[in-house]
RNA sequence: GGGCGCUUAGCUCAGUUGGUUAGAGCGCACGGUUCACAUCCGUGAGGUCACUGGUUCGAGUCCAGUAGUGCCCA
């Protein structure tokens, strides 16, 4: 007999069921191909982890998809399907260099100081000392990964995988050097991709000036910028057309401020009529449209910027300067030269960079991109084709919007952590060697000397073949042939086209196979205000406290429960506090019926003799495994799990096991049922919810089966008991007997009698053990009323003794009257009641019953009648004739 | 400028083939030392499901538009 505490402490249980699970290698897949007797037919369940970057905290996100990812994994490995789910983490290139760089800071040295292959190391020393944390989190949240076959994008099979992908992508021509206008970063000295810069809406001013002819007529165009300290870098001024303004000036030359550079008025319907004064200054070193003007009208293009964002010996007097400085100088001196119209205040769209918020700068920079149309258009052909599914749907049209008007994609990064860009220079003959292995010696003159390009690929360019790499592509291994493709894709939606987009290209490019059928996104995790958590604003939560303080089955079932898929989320405490209760109510539960267990003394020897509360909560179970396995099929995990909530508490513990009570206390058969019945209940929904908070389940579970196997009078579930919860048998669907409607509608009656019963005695503030003297009188339910009014004696603490059950009307003077349907509840008060108090409760419940009749009698006098299915109509129907039957008692009551 | 989402009880949110009395948690009010649980039990109050129109016998659910709000792309 085992004991256990009122409470579940989540903190007794949670690492040891872990570490027991890990030991016992549950988390490792079924059907091994690396192992003797694999079968290669069985199709096996597959996710790679979204990898969270190395050095990462945690935070709400990763619990998310933790949560998600263990929930599919889980109930595919309880359905006895072979299951992997491949853990690993992500090297993030700028992130993790940033970390290193501001420690080295602290060190009073730098990246520069200590040299490319010192900082490396050092970085990997960090890698070493903080990259497990993350990976110790994730086992926290209960992730039941294989952790043998962790992978970090940076390990030698992965950056094979890397230099292979760049190597092919090369030589099929769909890798190109050059030098394009790209987002430049000056802070972190780096270019970045389109995708890495956000737009942010913020205060500026417009800057209206004059652009003087350089006829030395006087006359001048009135031009507005946002950007003065372009000015030096400007090769035209653009106008509309069609613009009468000012046709006259096309093809004329002006002068640039300061510099009095001649460039020319060109027309260019790109240039909006209405914006500024209409006139446009352009710049195409500097920015992405005046550079496509550029293009077209085949203008000089001059770029003036260093790489830290200081103008250059281009910008003639200015050379030297910050940027902002010299927008501010240059407005002065042309302030001065008498060039300036006025200032507007203005909201201007800048781009700053999504790490660390900077401004960013379009610049002309030779870079390493990858041609995108053609890999985009196989993705696109393999989601129209239906190949990937998107759960929600809609993010299908997101996805493909995106695709459908792709950029190049610029690859190379600037920093020294991450996969060095696989190509080497002869510094004899300036051949360029693309190459997988290292080369010693030139291809074209045999001179060893020389240099690997001094760039690292974008942290994405590895993430993309993630899906396969991880099973050791290029080569063909037994895991690659298996595992590959994964089945489900599972992140959140703001990495869509960082991530999900190459994997789909990727996978089709290097494996000819979509690596994924389903791509399941989910939300952004906000505050209880629904605002974006941020340290600035101070609202994060750690997940860590979370779990200190309520769980980590708490929190996964709040992150699961109360959302649906793709839909953003507001987290507070109090809801995560909710779920603690319920997983002590669990417990609680499991506390109740391991004891019932214990008190059996004899095994069942007989038929069973079924209750109506038996043949109810097996209705119940009955329907809520139905329909969560449903809803599993459908991703509907939140729903799933609310369902199984609701069944548990409201349901099972509050009615079943309430009743159950007495069931026990008969004893003989009818105890040996009922407890049958509890452990059946509790085990199947144990199964159940095991997914969603596996650790209270599994602890709970485990003193289940010991409790069974101690008794053995009671219950042992068909395939007997297995070890452990986690590899229990998945319940799937139960056939039904067709008399679960009987039972629902029949205990449902007996719940209304009980609940209209407390009711009163909760106005009428009578104490829980004052057992009240009652009769129920019914002539269609008599039978019903006979078989159950112990039942609702003990529910509703009536006086059982005196308790009467009558088919004909009886003497109900100085009783207070309740109607229930068709049956009457008479209730001797001991204070002897209110006559007119009862009066008006009466009077408002006909009024009711009165109101419904009217609404049911027009509805079925209406074409419903007709044109509804005859089952809702008869629905309907009965409802009728129920609120007749019960309007008809009432009157009887008041006359 | 284009696209997508959201708007349901005081608060945070569920509600997926349209079925006629719309649910939960928290909060609120009242009452409870019932031998599983006060991390609990019982009872109750609280909603014209943003608005307008349409389809339908029937709309929170489908369609169109409006407003507010948020996000993505340009």
């Amino acid at each position: 007999m085992t004991e256990l505490p009122k409470t579940y402490d989540p903190k007794v249980y949670e690492e040891d069921i872990y570490k027991h699970w890990e030991e016992k290698g549950y988390f490792k897949p079924t059907n091994d191909p690396n192992l003797p007797g694999h079968d290669p037919n069985i199709e096996p369940f597959v996710i790679v982890i979204p990898p969270p970057n190395v050095t990462g905290a945690l935070h709400l996100g990763h619990p998310m998809f933790v949560t998600i990812e263990d929930i599919m994994v889980r109930y595919h490995r309880m359905k006895g399907v072979p299951t992997l789910w491949v853990p690993g983490t992500d090297h993030a290139g700028i992130a993790t260099q940033l970390q290193v760089e501001k420690l080295l800071a602290t060190e009073g040295t730098s990246r520069q100081e200590l040299g490319r292959e010192a900082f490396e190391a050092r970085v990997w020393e960090w890698k070493e000392k903080y990259g497990g944390e993350i990976s110790r989190q994730l086992r926290r949240l209960g992730a039941s990964c294989d952790w043998e076959r962790e992978r970090f994008t940076l390990d030698e099979g992965l950056s094979n995988a890397v230099r292979e992908a760049f190597v092919r992508l090369w030589e099929k021509g769909l890798i190109y050097r050059g030098a394009r206008m790209i987002n430049w970063s000056p802070g972190l000295q780096t270019a970045v991709s389109d995708l890495e810069v956000e737009y942010s809406e913020e205060p500026g001013k417009l800057y209206y000036f004059m652009y003087m002819l350089a006829d030395g007529s006087g006359d001048y165009l009135p031009v507005a910028t946002t950007r003065p300290e372009t000015i030096p870098g400007d090769t035209a001024v653009a106008v509309h057309p069609e613009d009468e303004r000012f046709a006259k000036f096309v093809g004329k030359k002006v002068l640039v401020p300061s510099l009095g550079r001649e460039i020319p008025v060109v027309a260019d319907d790109y240039v909006e009529k209405e914006f500024g004064t209409g006139a446009l200054k352009i710049t195409p070193g500097h920015d992405p449209h005046d550079y496509e003007i550029g293009v077209r009208h085949n203008l000089e293009l001059i770029n003036i910027m260093n790489n830290d964002a200081t103008l250059n010996e281009n910008a003639g007097p200015y050379a030297g300067m910050e940027r902002f400085k010299a927008r501010k100088a240059i407005w002065a001196d042309m302030q001065a030269d008498g060039l300036v119209i006025k200032e507007e205040d203005y909201q201007m769209n800048v781009p700053r960079s999504q790490r660390g918020g900077e401004i960013i700068e379009p610049l002309i920079s030779t870079q390493w991109f990858v041609k995108m149309d053609g890999l985009a258009e196989a993705a696109a052909k393999a989601v129209n084709n239906g190949e990937i599914q998107f759960v929600p749907e809609r993010y299908t049209k997101v996805f493909l919007n995106w695709m459908n008007n792709i950029q190049d994609w610029c690859i190379s990064r600037q920093l020294w952590w991450g996969h060095r860009i696989p190509v080497w220079y002869c510094q004899a003959c300036g051949e360029i060697i693309v190459a997988r292995e290292t080369p010693k010696q030139c291809t074209g003159c045999g001179s060893s000397d020389l240099h690997q390009d001094d760039d690292v690929l974008d942290t994405w360019f590895s993430s993309g073949l993630w899906p396969f790499s991880v099973f050791g592509w290029p080569e063909e291994t037994p895991d690659y042939k298996y595992f590959y493709p994964t089945s489900i894709l599972e992140t959140g939606y703001d990495i869509l086209f960082f991530w999900v987009a190459r994997m789909v290209m990727d996978g089709i490019e290097f494996t000819g196979q979509v690596p994924f059928h389903t791509v399941y996104l989910h939300g952004m995790i906000r505050d209880e205000k629904g605002q974006k958590m941020s340290k600035t604003k101070n609202n994060v939560i750690d997940p860590l406290i979370l779990m200190d303080e309520y769980g980590t089955d708490a929190l996964r079932f709040t992150l699961l429960v109360g959302s649906s898929p793709g839909n953003d989320q507001n987290v507070g405490v109090k809801k995560v506090e909710a779920n603690r209760n319920f997983a002590n109510k669990v417990w609680n539960i499991g506390r109740y019926v391991i004891n019932a267990i214990d008190r059996i003394e004899t095994k069942a020897n007989d038929e069973p003799d079924w209750t109506l509360a038996d043949g109810w909560i097996w209705a119940r179970l009955k329907q809520t495994v139905n329909s969560v396995n449903s809803l599993f099929e459908a991703y509907q995990y939140g729903e799933a799990g609310k369902q199984i909530y609701e069944f548990l508490w409201n349901d099972f513990a509050d009615w079943y096991v309430e009743g159950s009570k007495r069931q026990l206390a008969e004893g003989g058969n009818r105890s040996a049922y009922t407890a049958y019945t509890l452990a059946f209940v509790l085990d199947t929904m144990l199964r159940l919810l095991h997914p969603f908070t596996p650790f209270v389940t599994e602890a709970l579970w485990g003193y289940l089966k010991k409790a069974c196997k101690e008794s053995g009078l009671v219950y042992t579930p068909d395939e007997g008991w297995v070890d452990d919860l986690m590899i229990a048998k998945w319940p799937e669907a139960m056939t039904l007997d067709g008399k679960e409607n009987e039972y629902l509608r029949e205990f449902g009656l007996v719940q209304d009698i009980v609940r209209a019963i407390r009711n009163v005695r909760s106005e009428y503030r009578i104490e829980p053990n004052n057992k009240l003297k009652a009769a129920m009188v019914s002539e269609e339910l008599i039978a019903l009323l006979e078989a159950q009014k112990e039942v609702i004696a003990d529910f509703a603490h009536l006086d059982l003794d005196s308790l009467k059950v009558s088919a004909s009307p009886i003497d109900a003077e100085g009783l207070t009257a309740l109607v229930v349907d068709r049956v009457e509840v008479f209730l001797q008060l001991s204070n002897d009641g209110d006559d007119e108090a009862d009066r008006e409760r009466l009077t408002k419940e006909l009024e009711e019953a009165e109101s419904h009749i009217k609404r049911l009698e027009a509805l079925l006098a209406s074409p419903f009648a007709q044109k509804a299915p005859e089952k809702v109509v008869a629905g309907e129907r009965q409802k009728l004739a129920d609120y007749q039957a019960t309007a008809e008692k009432l009157r009887e009551r008041l006359s």
